[in-house]
DNA sequence: TACTATCTCCTAAGATTTTAGGTATATGAT
DNA sequence: ATCATATACCTAAAATCTTAGGAGATAGTA
């Protein structure tokens, strides 16, 4: 099963995989919108039950640690993006992140040197 | 407002960007998923609602075009996918996609003549 | 004409998501 | 001991998403 999440379901995980185990507390002062702490802890209860994340005891606190790793998510994610709104071409996506969005010449060319790589891979 | 699609909502926008201003029936026809015509009207409906389909009438029938640019929609998924997914590192993306993606070697080489172009222009 | 197929429109049930109120319990301070 | 605070657990309302049935209109066909 692909993992697949919701809005917020997405805010939450990614205070976990950014800031790694964490409790309600912690994931709530992270998160961009102000939620009741009920509702921080219903989400990762949804997610727990998905079996995304899961928790151990700490004291009187629980602390919450994501099950699924974030390059797995990522990956599934851009497939899908990809898919719909890319015309299921990956030069598509790759162009428009070069060309819109800003990105520092080190990074540049770090990609550059990779994609090197590969294309020498393909010649072999 | 950033659009923002739910998964079956994109199924539908896919489509329409996909082969261009449809009827309920040619939409149906095209989704992987087998759905009653109904629910595709639905879809079609609410994705009216929220502004980002509009119809003509033709004949007896309705058309839907899409009144958001793929471009435009691809742009807001792939901002909050990086932000989210890949600790929003744009390059984090980049070289997912290059290193796990198979991407033939003439998508490569023009990706690196534009990695150039690019680099050359911060150069100057 | 009457039947069939195809459409839209209206409506809504069921599931999920999003949000949070109450209640109980534990910890730390007064 | 008592009180304030922070927490988890239980519960549920409101919104949204997903799916589709039924009614009525229209066009083609037997």
């Amino acid at each position: 099963m692909p993992p697949s999440f919701t809005e917020r379901e997405l805010d939450v995980m990614a205070v976990l995989w950014e800031r790694g185990p964490s409790t309600v507390a912690e994931v709530r002062e992270r998160l961009a919108d102000e939620l009741a702490h009920n509702t921080v802890q219903t989400v990762l209860r949804i997610l727990e039950d998905k079996g995304y994340v899961a928790h151990t005891e700490e004291g009187r606190a629980h602390r919450f640690a994501a099950t699924v790793k974030r390059d797995i998510a990522g990956a599934t994610a851009a497939s899908r993006m990809i898919e719909k709104l890319f015309g299921g071409s990956t030069e598509r996506l790759l162009t428009h992140l070069v060309s819109e969005r800003d990105i520092d010449s080190a990074e540049l060319r770090r990609l550059r040197r990779l994609l090197d790589e590969k294309i020498k891979e393909g010649e072999k």
